[in-house]
RNA sequence: UCCUCGGUAGCUCAAGGGUAGAGCGUCCGGCUGUUAACCGGAUGGUUGCAGGUUCGAAUCCUGCCCGAGGAGCCA
Protein backbone atom coordinates (compact mmCIF):
# COMPACT_ATOMS: atom_id res chain seq x y z
CA UNK A 1 0.00 0.00 0.00
CA UNK A 2 1.49 3.45 -0.96
CA UNK A 3 0.44 6.89 -0.73
CA UNK A 4 0.31 7.02 -4.33
CA UNK A 5 -3.05 4.51 -4.25
CA UNK A 6 -5.01 5.57 -1.30
CA UNK A 7 -7.72 7.12 -3.07
CA UNK A 8 -8.53 3.16 -4.24
CA UNK A 9 -8.77 2.06 -0.81
CA UNK A 10 -11.71 4.97 0.59
CA UNK A 11 -13.21 3.52 4.26
CA UNK A 12 -10.32 0.61 4.14
CA UNK A 13 -7.89 0.29 7.02
CA UNK A 14 -4.44 0.74 5.54
CA UNK A 15 -0.62 0.59 6.57
CA UNK A 16 1.81 2.79 5.57
CA UNK A 17 5.66 2.54 5.92
CA UNK A 18 7.66 5.42 5.39
CA UNK A 19 9.21 8.68 7.43
CA UNK A 20 7.58 11.65 9.20
CA UNK A 21 8.11 14.76 6.63
CA UNK A 22 6.55 17.21 9.41
CA UNK A 23 3.74 16.90 12.01
CA UNK A 24 1.20 19.84 13.28
CA UNK A 25 -1.18 19.45 16.55
CA UNK A 26 -4.25 21.58 17.98
CA UNK A 27 -3.31 19.36 21.57
CA UNK A 28 -6.42 16.92 21.00
CA UNK A 29 -6.22 16.69 17.23
CA UNK A 30 -2.89 15.67 15.54
CA UNK A 31 -1.67 15.60 12.21
CA UNK A 32 1.41 13.85 10.78
CA UNK A 33 2.37 14.29 7.14
CA UNK A 34 3.65 10.20 6.03
CA UNK A 35 5.90 10.13 3.39
CA UNK A 36 6.56 6.59 2.32
CA UNK A 37 8.59 7.69 -1.39
CA UNK A 38 5.64 8.12 -3.47
CA UNK A 39 4.10 10.96 -2.03
CA UNK A 40 3.33 12.41 1.12
CA UNK A 41 -0.41 11.53 3.35
CA UNK A 42 -1.49 13.04 6.15
CA UNK A 43 -2.56 11.23 9.12
CA UNK A 44 -5.21 12.52 11.82
CA UNK A 45 -5.28 11.60 15.40
CA UNK A 46 -7.81 11.77 17.97
CA UNK A 47 -7.58 12.33 21.84
CA UNK A 48 -10.22 10.90 22.78
CA UNK A 49 -10.48 8.44 19.82
CA UNK A 50 -6.76 6.30 20.15
CA UNK A 51 -5.15 4.84 23.34
CA UNK A 52 -3.20 7.09 25.33
CA UNK A 53 -0.11 5.15 24.32
CA UNK A 54 -0.46 5.36 20.76
CA UNK A 55 -1.82 8.88 20.85
CA UNK A 56 1.79 10.01 23.22
CA UNK A 57 4.11 8.85 20.72
CA UNK A 58 3.24 11.73 19.14
CA UNK A 59 5.57 13.85 21.23
CA UNK A 60 8.20 10.84 20.32
CA UNK A 61 8.47 11.61 17.08
CA UNK A 62 10.68 13.89 15.12
CA UNK A 63 11.37 15.22 11.58
CA UNK A 64 12.15 12.00 9.38
CA UNK A 65 11.63 9.60 12.13
CA UNK A 66 10.72 6.26 10.44
CA UNK A 67 7.19 4.77 11.27
CA UNK A 68 4.35 2.36 9.97
CA UNK A 69 1.04 3.99 10.52
CA UNK A 70 -1.83 2.31 10.42
CA UNK A 71 -5.82 3.67 9.58
CA UNK A 72 -8.63 4.25 7.91
CA UNK A 73 -9.07 5.69 4.28
CA UNK A 74 -11.53 8.83 3.98
CA UNK A 75 -11.74 11.44 1.50
CA UNK A 76 -11.38 14.97 3.34
CA UNK A 77 -11.08 18.13 1.61
CA UNK A 78 -9.17 19.70 3.80
CA UNK A 79 -6.56 16.98 3.94
CA UNK A 80 -3.47 17.78 1.09
CA UNK A 81 -4.14 15.34 -1.75
CA UNK A 82 -7.68 14.83 -0.73
CA UNK A 83 -7.25 11.91 1.42
CA UNK A 84 -6.42 10.96 4.86
CA UNK A 85 -5.32 8.49 6.95
CA UNK A 86 -7.57 7.77 10.83
CA UNK A 87 -5.06 6.88 12.65
CA UNK A 88 -5.49 3.81 15.04
CA UNK A 89 -2.15 2.80 15.27
CA UNK A 90 1.44 3.92 14.90
CA UNK A 91 4.99 1.80 15.24
CA UNK A 92 7.70 3.62 15.89
CA UNK A 93 10.99 2.30 13.40
CA UNK A 94 13.76 4.66 14.52
CA UNK A 95 13.42 8.08 15.76
CA UNK A 96 15.62 10.45 13.81
CA UNK A 97 17.83 13.19 15.77
CA UNK A 98 18.55 16.83 14.63
CA UNK A 99 17.60 16.12 10.91
CA UNK A 100 19.25 18.96 9.69
CA UNK A 101 17.31 20.09 6.48
CA UNK A 102 14.06 21.90 8.33
CA UNK A 103 10.93 23.20 6.61
CA UNK A 104 12.14 26.62 6.27
CA UNK A 105 14.59 28.18 3.62
CA UNK A 106 18.43 27.07 3.65
CA UNK A 107 21.10 27.89 1.45
CA UNK A 108 22.30 26.38 -1.87
CA UNK A 109 26.00 25.27 -0.21
CA UNK A 110 23.82 23.78 2.73
CA UNK A 111 21.55 21.96 0.68
CA UNK A 112 24.32 20.36 -1.45
CA UNK A 113 26.24 19.60 1.51
CA UNK A 114 23.18 17.53 2.45
CA UNK A 115 22.31 16.37 -0.93
CA UNK A 116 22.03 12.72 0.34
CA UNK A 117 19.07 14.12 2.65
CA UNK A 118 17.65 16.68 0.54
CA UNK A 119 16.57 14.22 -1.53
CA UNK A 120 13.53 13.77 0.36
CA UNK A 121 12.25 17.21 -0.06
CA UNK A 122 9.38 17.64 -2.40
CA UNK A 123 10.94 19.51 -4.55
CA UNK A 124 13.89 17.38 -5.57
CA UNK A 125 11.85 13.78 -5.53
CA UNK A 126 9.75 15.69 -7.86
CA UNK A 127 12.45 16.51 -10.44
CA UNK A 128 14.30 12.87 -9.68
CA UNK A 129 10.82 11.55 -10.94
CA UNK A 130 10.44 13.79 -13.58
CA UNK A 131 14.01 12.84 -14.86
CA UNK A 132 13.22 9.22 -14.45
CA UNK A 133 10.35 9.60 -16.98
CA UNK A 134 12.49 11.47 -19.33
CA UNK A 135 14.92 8.62 -19.73
CA UNK A 136 12.44 5.89 -19.81
CA UNK A 137 10.20 7.97 -22.76
CA UNK A 138 13.56 8.74 -24.62
CA UNK A 139 14.42 4.82 -24.52
CA UNK A 140 11.02 3.80 -25.26
CA UNK A 141 10.64 6.03 -28.28
CA UNK A 142 14.14 4.76 -29.86
CA UNK A 143 13.49 1.05 -28.96
CA UNK A 144 9.93 1.72 -30.69
CA UNK A 145 11.82 3.32 -34.07
CA UNK A 146 14.44 0.70 -34.72
CA UNK A 147 17.14 1.81 -32.47
CA UNK A 148 19.51 -0.93 -30.78
CA UNK A 149 20.80 0.32 -27.56
CA UNK A 150 25.26 -0.17 -27.61
CA UNK A 151 26.53 0.45 -24.81
CA UNK A 152 30.14 2.79 -24.98
CA UNK A 153 33.35 2.57 -22.91
CA UNK A 154 33.87 4.79 -20.18
CA UNK A 155 37.34 3.85 -20.22
CA UNK A 156 39.41 5.71 -23.32
CA UNK A 157 42.26 6.58 -24.93
CA UNK A 158 40.77 8.71 -26.96
CA UNK A 159 40.24 12.39 -27.08
CA UNK A 160 36.76 12.87 -29.24
CA UNK A 161 37.57 16.85 -29.23
CA UNK A 162 40.34 17.58 -28.58
CA UNK A 163 40.34 21.01 -27.00
CA UNK A 164 38.09 20.03 -24.04
CA UNK A 165 39.72 18.64 -21.16
CA UNK A 166 39.65 15.27 -19.95
CA UNK A 167 39.90 13.39 -16.84
CA UNK A 168 42.69 11.17 -16.99
CA UNK A 169 43.45 8.18 -15.20
CA UNK A 170 45.85 5.44 -15.06
CA UNK A 171 45.32 2.49 -16.92
CA UNK A 172 47.91 -0.02 -15.80
CA UNK A 173 50.33 2.06 -16.93
CA UNK A 174 48.94 3.92 -19.76
CA UNK A 175 47.25 6.79 -19.76
CA UNK A 176 43.73 6.59 -19.95
CA UNK A 177 40.28 9.18 -19.89
CA UNK A 178 37.20 8.99 -18.54
CA UNK A 179 34.75 9.58 -21.80
CA UNK A 180 33.51 12.74 -23.03
CA UNK A 181 31.12 10.91 -25.56
CA UNK A 182 30.15 7.54 -26.80
CA UNK A 183 29.84 8.85 -30.11
CA UNK A 184 32.95 7.81 -32.14
CA UNK A 185 31.90 4.10 -30.85
CA UNK A 186 28.30 4.42 -31.58
CA UNK A 187 29.78 5.74 -35.34
CA UNK A 188 30.87 1.60 -35.28
CA UNK A 189 28.03 0.02 -33.45
CA UNK A 190 25.90 2.00 -36.44
CA UNK A 191 27.98 0.56 -39.27
CA UNK A 192 26.90 -2.38 -37.53
CA UNK A 193 23.49 -2.24 -36.38
CA UNK A 194 22.11 0.56 -38.44
CA UNK A 195 20.10 2.84 -35.92
CA UNK A 196 22.45 2.52 -31.91
CA UNK A 197 21.83 4.60 -29.14
CA UNK A 198 23.99 5.02 -25.99
CA UNK A 199 22.82 6.43 -23.05
CA UNK A 200 25.70 6.96 -20.31
CA UNK A 201 27.66 8.97 -18.07
CA UNK A 202 30.35 11.65 -19.19
CA UNK A 203 33.33 13.29 -18.20
CA UNK A 204 34.30 16.84 -18.79
CA UNK A 205 36.87 18.42 -16.90
CA UNK A 206 36.53 22.10 -17.78
CA UNK A 207 36.42 24.65 -15.38
CA UNK A 208 32.97 25.46 -16.02
CA UNK A 209 31.12 27.61 -13.24
CA UNK A 210 28.00 27.82 -14.75
CA UNK A 211 24.18 27.09 -14.74
CA UNK A 212 24.48 24.82 -17.58
CA UNK A 213 27.13 22.34 -16.75
CA UNK A 214 28.77 19.90 -14.80
CA UNK A 215 31.28 18.00 -14.69
CA UNK A 216 29.86 14.75 -14.92
CA UNK A 217 26.66 14.59 -17.00
CA UNK A 218 24.37 11.78 -18.89
CA UNK A 219 24.08 12.41 -22.13
CA UNK A 220 22.01 10.48 -25.19
CA UNK A 221 23.75 9.44 -28.26
CA UNK A 222 22.25 8.26 -31.14
CA UNK A 223 23.60 7.26 -34.59
CA UNK A 224 22.64 6.28 -37.61
CA UNK A 225 23.51 5.15 -40.86
CA UNK A 226 22.69 6.22 -44.07
CA UNK A 227 21.01 9.35 -42.27
CA UNK A 228 21.65 12.96 -42.96
CA UNK A 229 21.59 16.22 -41.70
CA UNK A 230 17.67 16.88 -42.66
CA UNK A 231 17.15 13.22 -41.19
CA UNK A 232 18.87 13.76 -37.94
CA UNK A 233 17.00 17.04 -37.08
CA UNK A 234 13.72 15.17 -37.84
CA UNK A 235 14.59 12.29 -35.36
CA UNK A 236 15.46 15.18 -32.85
CA UNK A 237 12.21 17.13 -32.98
CA UNK A 238 10.04 13.58 -32.89
CA UNK A 239 12.31 12.36 -29.98
CA UNK A 240 11.99 15.72 -28.06
CA UNK A 241 8.84 16.38 -28.61
CA UNK A 242 7.55 12.85 -27.38
CA UNK A 243 9.78 13.47 -24.33
CA UNK A 244 8.26 16.58 -22.96
CA UNK A 245 4.28 15.07 -23.98
CA UNK A 246 5.33 11.49 -21.78
CA UNK A 247 6.26 14.14 -19.04
CA UNK A 248 3.31 16.20 -18.96
CA UNK A 249 0.89 12.83 -19.70
CA UNK A 250 2.76 10.65 -16.51
CA UNK A 251 4.35 13.31 -14.20
CA UNK A 252 2.09 16.34 -14.19
CA UNK A 253 1.78 16.05 -10.78
CA UNK A 254 5.51 16.47 -10.22
CA UNK A 255 5.63 19.67 -12.50
CA UNK A 256 2.39 21.19 -10.89
CA UNK A 257 4.73 20.64 -7.74
CA UNK A 258 7.42 22.94 -9.37
CA UNK A 259 5.25 24.98 -10.25
CA UNK A 260 5.76 24.75 -14.09
CA UNK A 261 3.91 26.78 -16.76
CA UNK A 262 2.36 23.53 -18.12
CA UNK A 263 0.95 25.95 -21.23
CA UNK A 264 4.66 26.16 -22.25
CA UNK A 265 5.56 22.69 -22.64
CA UNK A 266 1.97 21.87 -24.09
CA UNK A 267 3.54 23.99 -27.42
CA UNK A 268 6.39 21.11 -27.76
CA UNK A 269 5.42 19.46 -31.19
CA UNK A 270 6.79 19.14 -34.33
CA UNK A 271 8.19 20.50 -36.42
CA UNK A 272 10.68 23.11 -34.92
CA UNK A 273 12.04 26.11 -36.57
CA UNK A 274 15.49 25.90 -38.15
CA UNK A 275 17.87 28.65 -38.74
CA UNK A 276 21.27 28.63 -40.41
CA UNK A 277 24.02 29.94 -38.37
CA UNK A 278 23.89 32.98 -41.05
CA UNK A 279 20.27 33.93 -40.34
CA UNK A 280 21.70 33.41 -36.45
CA UNK A 281 24.77 36.00 -36.73
CA UNK A 282 22.13 38.18 -38.60
CA UNK A 283 19.52 38.02 -35.85
CA UNK A 284 21.86 38.38 -32.60
CA UNK A 285 23.19 41.48 -34.29
CA UNK A 286 19.54 42.97 -35.36
CA UNK A 287 19.38 42.54 -31.41
CA UNK A 288 22.62 44.23 -30.78
CA UNK A 289 25.29 42.03 -29.85
CA UNK A 290 28.11 41.67 -32.13
CA UNK A 291 28.96 38.41 -33.38
CA UNK A 292 31.57 37.84 -36.07
CA UNK A 293 30.60 35.26 -38.44
CA UNK A 294 33.25 32.53 -37.94
CA UNK A 295 32.24 32.96 -33.90
CA UNK A 296 30.63 30.23 -32.13
CA UNK A 297 27.11 31.11 -30.68
CA UNK A 298 28.10 32.38 -27.05
CA UNK A 299 25.24 31.98 -24.24
CA UNK A 300 24.02 35.29 -24.47
CA UNK A 301 23.20 34.68 -28.38
CA UNK A 302 21.57 31.75 -27.65
CA UNK A 303 19.51 33.20 -24.89
CA UNK A 304 18.58 35.44 -28.16
CA UNK A 305 17.63 33.43 -30.37
CA UNK A 306 15.88 30.94 -28.40
CA UNK A 307 14.03 33.74 -26.73
CA UNK A 308 12.18 34.27 -30.18
CA UNK A 309 10.32 31.12 -30.49
CA UNK A 310 7.79 28.89 -28.01
CA UNK A 311 9.47 25.76 -29.19
CA UNK A 312 13.18 24.46 -29.46
CA UNK A 313 14.88 25.86 -32.65
CA UNK A 314 17.94 24.31 -34.74
CA UNK A 315 20.41 26.22 -35.70
CA UNK A 316 22.50 24.58 -38.42
CA UNK A 317 25.36 24.77 -40.77
CA UNK A 318 27.68 26.59 -38.69
CA UNK A 319 31.51 27.59 -39.58
CA UNK A 320 34.01 24.45 -39.76
CA UNK A 321 36.42 26.36 -37.86
CA UNK A 322 33.84 26.38 -34.34
CA UNK A 323 33.50 22.65 -34.56
CA UNK A 324 34.46 19.66 -34.02
CA UNK A 325 37.05 17.62 -36.64
CA UNK A 326 34.74 14.51 -37.43
CA UNK A 327 31.66 17.51 -38.52
CA UNK A 328 31.08 16.40 -42.84
CA UNK A 329 31.43 19.89 -44.71
CA UNK A 330 28.18 21.09 -46.55
CA UNK A 331 29.18 19.84 -50.10
CA UNK A 332 27.09 23.01 -51.80
CA UNK A 333 29.12 25.12 -49.19
CA UNK A 334 32.32 24.05 -47.70
CA UNK A 335 32.96 26.47 -45.17
CA UNK A 336 30.36 25.32 -43.23
CA UNK A 337 29.35 21.85 -41.81
CA UNK A 338 26.49 19.09 -41.45
CA UNK A 339 25.69 19.88 -37.94
CA UNK A 340 22.37 21.50 -36.15
CA UNK A 341 22.26 22.33 -32.43
CA UNK A 342 19.08 22.50 -30.98
CA UNK A 343 18.33 25.15 -28.32
CA UNK A 344 15.41 24.99 -26.02
CA UNK A 345 13.26 27.78 -25.41
CA UNK A 346 12.90 29.87 -22.52
CA UNK A 347 16.69 30.90 -22.52
CA UNK A 348 17.58 27.41 -21.51
CA UNK A 349 19.97 27.25 -24.56
CA UNK A 350 21.41 23.99 -26.01
CA UNK A 351 20.52 20.65 -25.27
CA UNK A 352 21.54 18.97 -28.30
CA UNK A 353 24.59 18.89 -30.84
CA UNK A 354 24.75 16.87 -33.17
CA UNK A 355 25.42 16.88 -37.34
CA UNK A 356 26.14 14.43 -40.02
CA UNK A 357 29.73 12.87 -39.85
CA UNK A 358 32.90 12.93 -42.04
CA UNK A 359 32.33 9.49 -44.28
CA UNK A 360 35.43 10.10 -46.65
CA UNK A 361 38.78 8.86 -45.76
CA UNK A 362 41.00 10.94 -46.81
CA UNK A 363 38.95 13.99 -45.50
CA UNK A 364 38.86 12.89 -41.80
CA UNK A 365 42.64 11.80 -41.90
CA UNK A 366 43.24 15.89 -42.80
CA UNK A 367 40.88 17.06 -40.44
CA UNK A 368 42.37 14.70 -37.53
CA UNK A 369 46.14 15.76 -38.86
CA UNK A 370 45.09 19.78 -38.79
CA UNK A 371 43.62 19.08 -34.90
CA UNK A 372 46.53 17.64 -34.16
CA UNK A 373 45.26 14.84 -33.09
CA UNK A 374 47.20 11.49 -32.68
CA UNK A 375 46.94 9.32 -35.83
CA UNK A 376 47.31 6.12 -34.01
CA UNK A 377 44.43 6.38 -31.92
CA UNK A 378 42.11 6.76 -34.54
CA UNK A 379 42.86 4.06 -36.69
CA UNK A 380 39.91 2.12 -35.81
CA UNK A 381 37.81 5.00 -36.14
CA UNK A 382 39.64 5.77 -39.95
CA UNK A 383 38.76 1.76 -40.58
CA UNK A 384 35.16 2.61 -40.55
CA UNK A 385 35.57 4.78 -43.57
CA UNK A 386 37.71 2.28 -45.43
CA UNK A 387 35.75 -0.56 -45.35
CA UNK A 388 32.00 0.54 -46.47
CA UNK A 389 31.52 3.57 -45.21
CA UNK A 390 28.01 5.27 -45.61
CA UNK A 391 26.93 8.59 -45.44
CA UNK A 392 25.54 8.64 -41.33
CA UNK A 393 24.93 11.20 -38.80
CA UNK A 394 23.84 11.46 -35.02
CA UNK A 395 23.45 13.47 -31.93
CA UNK A 396 23.98 13.86 -28.22
CA UNK A 397 20.98 14.87 -26.05
CA UNK A 398 21.82 16.72 -22.59
CA UNK A 399 19.83 14.82 -20.03
CA UNK A 400 20.17 17.04 -17.47
CA UNK A 401 19.75 20.67 -19.48
CA UNK A 402 16.33 18.78 -20.51
CA UNK A 403 15.53 17.69 -17.36
CA UNK A 404 16.55 21.32 -16.10
CA UNK A 405 14.35 23.08 -19.29
CA UNK A 406 11.23 20.92 -18.52
CA UNK A 407 11.23 21.04 -15.22
CA UNK A 408 12.01 24.56 -15.31
CA UNK A 409 15.05 24.78 -13.09
CA UNK A 410 17.36 27.70 -12.87
CA UNK A 411 19.99 25.03 -12.32
CA UNK A 412 21.24 21.96 -13.77
CA UNK A 413 22.90 20.97 -10.44
CA UNK A 414 19.30 19.90 -9.61
CA UNK A 415 18.23 17.75 -12.25
CA UNK A 416 20.88 14.77 -11.41
CA UNK A 417 20.97 12.94 -8.04
CA UNK A 418 24.50 13.56 -6.84
CA UNK A 419 25.71 16.41 -9.23
CA UNK A 420 29.63 16.63 -9.69
CA UNK A 421 30.80 20.15 -10.30
CA UNK A 422 33.82 21.93 -10.38
CA UNK A 423 33.67 23.01 -6.62
CA UNK A 424 31.83 19.53 -5.40
CA UNK A 425 33.06 16.08 -5.28
CA UNK A 426 30.70 15.13 -2.59
CA UNK A 427 28.52 13.17 -0.92
C1' U B 1 41.46 31.28 -15.59
C1' C B 2 38.86 36.22 -15.44
C1' C B 3 34.86 39.70 -13.53
C1' U B 4 31.07 40.71 -9.62
C1' C B 5 28.91 39.64 -4.86
C1' G B 6 29.13 37.22 -0.26
C1' G B 7 30.98 34.35 4.57
C1' U B 8 27.62 36.77 11.80
C1' A B 9 23.52 31.29 16.44
C1' G B 10 22.09 24.40 13.85
C1' C B 11 19.45 27.15 9.34
C1' U B 12 17.94 32.02 6.75
C1' C B 13 19.38 36.83 7.57
C1' A B 14 19.94 42.08 10.37
C1' A B 15 23.52 45.24 12.77
C1' G B 16 28.58 49.13 8.16
C1' G B 17 33.72 52.11 14.30
C1' G B 18 30.94 52.32 20.66
C1' U B 19 26.99 46.36 25.24
C1' A B 20 25.89 40.75 19.03
C1' G B 21 19.96 40.85 17.22
C1' A B 22 15.36 38.62 14.73
C1' G B 23 12.69 34.60 12.46
C1' C B 24 12.93 29.38 11.97
C1' G B 25 14.82 24.87 14.41
C1' U B 26 15.39 22.65 19.39
C1' C B 27 13.33 22.26 24.65
C1' C B 28 8.98 23.47 28.09
C1' G B 29 3.75 24.94 28.29
C1' G B 30 -1.21 25.91 25.58
C1' C B 31 -4.83 24.85 21.71
C1' U B 32 -10.32 19.19 18.60
C1' G B 33 -9.15 20.49 11.39
C1' U B 34 -3.92 21.77 11.02
C1' U B 35 -1.69 23.05 5.76
C1' A B 36 6.24 25.91 5.97
C1' A B 37 -0.17 25.75 11.57
C1' C B 38 -0.59 29.21 15.54
C1' C B 39 0.20 31.51 20.80
C1' G B 40 3.53 32.13 25.42
C1' G B 41 8.38 31.12 27.60
C1' A B 42 13.44 29.20 27.41
C1' U B 43 17.94 27.82 24.63
C1' G B 44 21.52 29.33 21.37
C1' G B 45 27.98 33.15 19.16
C1' U B 46 36.24 32.21 18.69
C1' U B 47 31.19 37.31 13.51
C1' G B 48 35.61 32.12 7.54
C1' C B 49 41.34 32.24 8.82
C1' A B 50 45.87 35.23 9.71
C1' G B 51 47.87 39.91 10.35
C1' G B 52 47.31 45.38 10.61
C1' U B 53 44.94 50.51 11.82
C1' U B 54 42.29 52.33 16.33
C1' C B 55 41.20 54.00 23.18
C1' G B 56 37.78 50.54 20.89
C1' A B 57 36.82 46.25 14.82
C1' A B 58 31.44 41.85 12.85
C1' U B 59 32.15 46.86 10.74
C1' C B 60 38.16 50.01 8.00
C1' C B 61 43.00 47.96 5.42
C1' U B 62 46.22 43.65 3.47
C1' G B 63 46.79 38.51 2.37
C1' C B 64 44.66 33.72 2.23
C1' C B 65 40.54 30.05 2.33
C1' C B 66 35.48 28.81 1.06
C1' G B 67 30.91 29.69 -1.58
C1' A B 68 27.41 32.02 -5.12
C1' G B 69 26.32 34.54 -9.88
C1' G B 70 28.32 35.54 -14.71
C1' A B 71 32.16 34.85 -18.94
C1' G B 72 34.95 31.42 -22.01
C1' C B 73 34.19 26.04 -23.45
C1' C B 74 30.39 22.72 -24.19
C1' A B 75 25.35 18.48 -23.59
Amino acid sequence: MTVEELGKHVDRVVELRGWLYNKRSSGKIRFLEVRDGTGIAQAVMVKNELPAEVFDRYDLLTQESSLIVRGRVRADSRAPGGFELALTDIEIVQIAHDYPITPKEHGIEFLMDHRHLWLRSRRQHAILRIRSEVVKAARDWLDDHGFILIDAPILTPNAVEGTTTLFETDYFGEKAYLTQSGQLYMEAAAMAHGKVYCFGPTFRAEKSKTRRHLTEFWMLEPEMAYADLEENMRVQEELVSYIVQRVLERRRRELAMLERDISKLEKITPPFPRLSYDEAVELVNQAGEVLAWGDDLGAPHETIISQRYEKPVFVHRYPAQAKAFYMKPDPERPEVVLCADLLAPEGYGEIIGGGQRIDDYDLLLSRLEQHKLPVEVYQWYLDLRRYGSVPHSGFGLGIERTVAWICGLPHVREAIPFPRMLNRLRP
